[in-house]
RNA sequence: GGGAACGUAGUCUAGCUUGGUAUGAUACUAGUCUGGGGGACUAGUGAUCGCAGGUUCAAAUCCUGCCGUUCCCA
């Protein structure tokens, strides 16, 4: 068999793109449908998702959020009750005009996003100052239309995501849980896809359409371009006033309530993929692997298939008995050094090889996706294996944290500004805080505000740009 | 937003310039051997050449429209 038919054959380094569409379709996560901008997912694409929604799920319990679903249709009337939110998603809006050869009356909308949907029915539920705060979570797919340049996962028509909204009696209870919702997102992408991100409010100019203030995770991508990883906004009372969702306080006064929307979608996943994949595919972090050990039984004669078959089967039951999940390879017709490549290519962390050879030496081979370390380890040691699952994830995220440092540069010239930029990375640089200075580093660099980090607001030092009294160092960077 | 390329079996691909019923590989099925890094041999199955029109005795090939995909640049 042609390796070069079978395998990834772009390299990451030097084809990013191709690389990055090879590796979705080749280790089987998703497939293009027959329509423009959408995947399909498939079981193992699928699996990473439930893992993520699982984690999310928790989270969002122990924060007093509940799920709630909403329909897909939104009427044009609600949609268009905001005017600036309407203007922002309009060109990409999906309209049903008919059912059936009929013509609707009002059109339908399959929805962009559903704050609108959403606070119409939050106006009717919400009475008192009793019914506060509300907090529900909804899991769905939104559709805006991809004109142009669409890619698996990063930029795709239709995408599976979560939306919460929540709505307080105060502004500062509202603001509380943007930030706490934005510290879940941050902790789960951390620990279960080992992607850092840097946190922190987005500029004016890039909020939420709709929003008082937008704020985001952004990560940086191998080829150095930063790709947004979720949002966290708060509403103020921009939504609660046309939708009138409002509520009697104790002194029996009605006040519009204020409100907080947030999201991420399965754009992690293509994160992930660009993180931490490699050459020859998919590597995943241990948590999220929809199967975690793979065990790779080797032998010729019946009788040595027989006693390894019963040892993979033993090991098996080991570690599932550990909640390990572990599938063993035993398709008859492929070589062990076929399955090998195959188990890369799909990112599976842990393989083992075992064959007679081992059993008399009552050891197995372990092999190691993330950095092609193969060692032995000895039957008595197998249950040592969730350590080392855990040992993985831990030193995925630490040298993805090393590449983002390196990809990170501080700068103060915007000449040297411009000249780096094309190589890609995060720029911390002085800003004064214009809306036009932003403009034109976007229009002559190609480069946008990504972030303002937490830490990094009401610093003072010169704009990049104008030269004037900067109010703070955002991360600038070419983005997807 | 601007530009370029492409679409032929599950996958990759030859053929297209100069129209004549589609090449090869791989995968798949069966069998024998093999088995510690993408195995070998033998025999078979699988394509209305992206879709819809048009030109023609005849279209994968020429023309028009549509659909889809990829890459590059802002």
């Amino acid at each position: 068999m042609g390796k070069e038919s079978v395998g990834i054959t772009a390299s990451k380094k030097n084809d990013f793109s191709e690389w990055y569409t090879q590796v979705v379709l080749k280790a089987e996560l998703a497939d293009y449908a027959p329509v423009k901008g959408l995947i399909v997912l498939r079981p193992d694409g699928y699996s990473i998702w439930e893992s993520l929604k699982d984690t999310f799920d928790k989270k969002f319990a122990q924060n007093g959020i509940r799920n709630g679903f909403l329909p897909v249709l939104i009427p044009e009337s609600l949609l268009g009750k905001e005017k600036k939110h309407f203007a922002g998603f309009n060109p990409e809006v999906f309209w049903v005009t008919h059912s059936g050869e009929n013509e609707v009356g009002d059109r339908l909308a399959l929805r962009p996003t559903s704050e609108t949907l959403a606070y119409t029915l939050y106006s009717k539920w919400i009475k008192s100052w009793r019914d506060l705060p509300l907090k529900m979570n909804f899991w769905n797919t939104a559709l805006r239309a991809e004109i142009k340049a669409t890619k698996p996962f990063l930029r795709t028509s239709e995408f599976l995501w979560q939306e919460g909204h929540t709505v307080h009696s105060t502004e500062k209870e509202a603001k509380k849980e943007v930030f706490k919702i934005l510290e879940i997102y941050k902790n789960t992408v951390e620990e279960e896809l080992a992607i850092p991100v840097v946190t922190g409010k987005k500029s004016e100019k890039e909020k939420f359409v709709g929003a008082v203030f937008t704020t985001t995770m952004e990560s940086i991508m191998p080829d150095g371009k930063a790709l947004q990883m979720g949002t966290s906004h708060f509403l103020g009372q921009n939504f609660s006033k046309p939708f009138e969702v409002k509520f009697a306080d104790k002194d029996n006064v009605e006040h519009f309530a204020w409100q907080t929307s947030w999201g991420v979608s399965w754009r992690l996943i293509g994160a992930m993929i660009m993180v931490h994949g490699d050459d020859k595919g998919l590597v995943l972090p241990p948590k999220v692997a929809p199967t975690q050990v793979v065990i790779v039984p080797i032998y010729n004669s019946d009788e040595d298939k027989k006693r390894v078959l019963e040892k993979s089967d033993e090991i098996k039951k080991q570690l599932e008995s550990k909640s390990i999940r572990t599938h063993i390879d035993d398709r008859n017709e492929l070589s062990p050094g076929y399955k090998f490549n195959d188990w890369e290519m799909k990112g599976v962390p842990l393989r083992i090889e075992i064959g007679p050879k081992d059993i008399s030496k009552q050891k197995v081979v372990l092999a190691k996706r993330y950095n092609k370390e193969k060692t032995d380890l000895g039957f008595d040691e197998i249950e040592k294996i969730d350590l080392i699952l855990n040992e993985i994830q831990t030193h995925m995220l630490e040298s993805a944290r090393e590449e983002a440092k390196q990809n990170t540069l501080n700068i103060s010239d915007y000449t040297e500004f411009k000249e780096k930029i094309g190589k890609g990375g995060f720029f911390n640089a002085n800003w004064c805080g214009k809306q036009e200075c932003e403009e034109k580093i976007k229009e002559e660099t190609g480069a946008d505000i990504r972030v303002i980090p937490f830490d990094k607001e009401n610093k003072e030092g010169k704009c990049i740009y104008c030269n004037e009294q900067s109010t703070s160092v955002p991360i600038f960077a070419r983005g997807y």
